[in-house]
This record gives C-alpha cells, structure tokens and sequence, in this order.
DNA sequence: ACAGCGAAATTGTGATCACATAGCCTGTGC
DNA sequence: GCACAGGCTATGTGATCACAATTTCGCTGT
C-alpha cells in the first residue's frame, strides 16, 4: 500500500530518498494522504504503519506525530490514530483559508518568472487532463497538487507555503471520496488561465485564475 | 526555567496538564516560546529538555517533533534543534499572514457575544496595561497573547485558530527580542477599540481594531 | 438465538539501550 | 603564539522492552 520505490531490504539505504527513515514514512504517509489513498475515518495504526514500510514503529511515531501536529492525522480522546473525517464547518473554514492563502502564494510567485517556468507547468496540466480523462482519481489528484504547488514554490515563501501544504493535507482524503461519488469527468478547473496568465505575467490575472480555481473545487461541493 | 507549577501568573491557565506526558512538554515549551523566555537562535536538546522537566527524553522527542512541524522550532541539517532565528523575509511574511487570518477570525468571533465576553475581555485588557507599565515584557506577552486568543477562541475556528497559533509561536521569540531593546513603554496596542467592538457587537469594527493592533506591532520593527 | 461476561490481542506511551556523527576541547608540533 | 590533529563528549536516531488501557472476540448461560 505504501511501498515507495526500490525495495526495501535491509542494507539497502535507497540512495534515492534523504535523510531519516522518518523523513521517508514522513513523505510516505502525506503522499497516501495527498493521493486520496487514505480514506478519511480510517485507523491509522503504528505498529500497521511500520510493518507496511518495514521499518520499526519509533520513527512512524515521530511522522505521525509530526502530521497529526497539522491535523493532517486526528488524534482520537483513546489515543487511536486515525484519517481526520471531514465536517461542513471544518470545510467551509477550509476553502475560506484557501481564498485567503493560495492567490497571495500565486501573487507573489509571479515576481519569480523564471521558477514559474509557464512550459513546465503546461505541461503538469496535460498530465492532469489526461488523468481526468481517464478518470483516475488517484492520479489526478497527484498532478493537480503537483500544479498548484508549482506555482506555490515559486513563491519562494518560507511561512505561507508550509500553512496552505498542511490545509491541502486535511481536505485531499476528503476530496477523494467526493471524486469517487461524482467521478473526475464533471471538473473544469482554471488551469489554462492560470497558464496563460504566467506567460504573460500576469501576477493579478494568475491571482484570480487561482481563486477560480479553488472557489470551482468548492462549487463541486454543494451536490 | 519551564517550570509550569502554581509559580505560573495568572493569565496562564497552561492548559491543567492533562493526560500524556508528552502533552505537558509541549504545553510547557508552547508556554516559554510564546512569553519569549526561549531566545531566538537558543539550542534546544532532547536531554536537556528531559532533564529540566524531570522526563525522559522519549516524550521530549515526539513533543519537540510537533512543534518543528509548524516551525515553532528549528531541526538544523546537521540535526541539532533550536529556536528559530528571524529574517527579515520571514517576518514580512508573518505578517501578511496574521493580517490575512486574524482580522477574519474577529470577525468570525463576532457572531458568538457570549463567548467573546466583553468583561473578561476589558479586564484581560487591563492586565496587559499593567504589564506595560510595569515594562515586565514577559508578562506583557503572556497577557497580550491571553487577549488575542480570548477573542479568536471565541470564533469556534478548528482550522484557522490553529494556523494563527503557529504563527504566533514562530514569532513570538523574535518579538521578546525586540522588547528586550526598545522597552515595552512605547506600545501602543488598539485593544481599547476592539474592546469597544466587541460591546457594541460591530464585527466590522472588531475585525478592523485587530487589523491596526497587527500592524501597530509592525510599525514598531521598523526601528 | 442472543445478551452478557471474561480472556486475549491490539495499541499508544514511556523508558532504556546501542550507535553513528557532529562539536568541542585539549594537547601537541611548528 | 597559533594552527592542527586527536580523542572525548554531546546529541539525534532507531530498536526493543514493559505496561496500562482499550478494543475485540469467543465462550457461556439462559
């Protein structure tokens, strides 16, 4: 379920992934997360979690800890671990912190063209499209993060990029459900103008494609 | 040095350690970061920590895990763990966001009077004169922070108020700091009228007395 | 067949140990 | 006097063990 690349047999330090084999569960379970792979109200085990990675439970407690820090993992009054479930409050304050954020992050990514790259996020958004078509869920949702956070990285910011990372952390597992109900093939998102608006460096036009972008999401919702 | 026993002022209701060991260290770290007695730049150590609480170091680690995830501390490459130093991109960027998030939360909190409680709030108000008199800035923070809260609290936010709290742990060390060299006399807070907003159950007036209390502390780093 | 009870397994928490590495300090040679 | 090398200490990381609380499952009695 989460197994990560290379294989993971002992001796074999994966040269690939850095750092702490916390870091490694770390990336593991927000990915899960990210990807719609953990669905919300499902428990989160330590010891499950270390067996999967094959590793022991001690940094899965770190990495969990570190998450559930974020409300990314919920934290139940008996200690048990588990995907937060989703109410309407939490996701309205969701989407109203994400109007608020995400166009700022977009905003002040415009002042970095160069890390923009307008053709390299083009091209994350065929791989989305193409992922709508074929209405892979999973595989959407990978890129359609992976183009929001292209823009968001070029902001270069150190404190807003961190906030917005840990609200998409909350809403993925729910959105995935949402997807499975109502399929992929029903989303238009604001991509091309998004697009379009970094090509011409537009920071208020990529600003507003963003906030479209996110209030469109949102219009998915309301069914 | 964190001790949180009955010594703790009023104003520090340190949240009556409850349950886990693990609970009561970040509480008490949460504490000393946000009345600045932890020093920007200052080393924090698994052991040391341990120590100084009279806990093994296990519960240190997984306290000291969830507060770097939203940078209320620092894990260095080499991995040694500190309080952060402040940049100047990093504060800009602190503000933006408390200018963003906490005039909203006003204004949220004002739909629930009751819970904002004028009275308690002119007299938490009052505390925070006093410390400013009296020039103590670890008192003056305590309570400061004490009078935001009391009106963010109000806004049954699950998702902003804990965004807002990392931001103000990530701060806070860098503005003992900066009370440490021009003195606490020459604030000047707008707590009067926030106060008055909130007796007269104007929220646009509350939401904007906020505004110019977070700009006011910026004015003052200008220097 | 079903409700109630008790044993067993699961799970989070905390402590202790082992280890590799990064700092730090001291001692030595130039 | 100063630079450098050596060992020594401090520190984070990971593993394993013990334990209490909770859940879960199976058994029994009616």
């Amino acid at each position: 379920m989460l197994e990560q690349g290379a294989g993971s047999g002992p001796g074999a330090p994966v040269a690939a992934v850095r750092g702490s084999i916390r870091d490694r569960v770390e990336s593991a379970v927000r990915e899960a997360l990210l990807t719609g792979r953990f669905v919300p109200g499902r428990a989160v085990t330590l010891r499950g979690l270390a067996s999967e990675l094959g590793v022991s439970p001690m940094p899965v407690r770190e990495a969990v800890r570190s998450l559930s820090a974020g409300h990314a993992l919920e934290v139940r009054p008996n200690g048990r671990i588990q995907v937060p479930t989703m109410t309407e409050a939490r996701l309205a304050e969701i989407l109203k912190a994400r109007l608020l954020l995400e166009p700022e992050l977009a905003e002040m990514a415009a002042s970095y063209p160069a890390d923009l790259d307008a053709d390299a996020l083009a091209a994350l958004d065929d791989r989305v499209d193409e992922s709508l078509i074929g209405g892979d869920a999973e595989t959407y949702m990978r890129f359609n993060h992976a183009f929001h956070f292209h823009i968001y990285r070029a902001s270069r910011s150190e404190v807003l990029l961190p906030l917005v990372e840990n609200l998409w952390l909350q809403f993925a597992p729910f959105m995935r459900t949402v997807y499975g109900r109502v399929g992929t093939a029903a989303l238009d998102d604001h991509h091309k103008e998004a697009v379009q608006a970094v090509r011409d460096g537009d920071a208020e036009a990529l600003r507003s494609a963003v906030a479209a972008d996110i209030r469109c999401g949102m219009e998915l919702l309301d069914r």
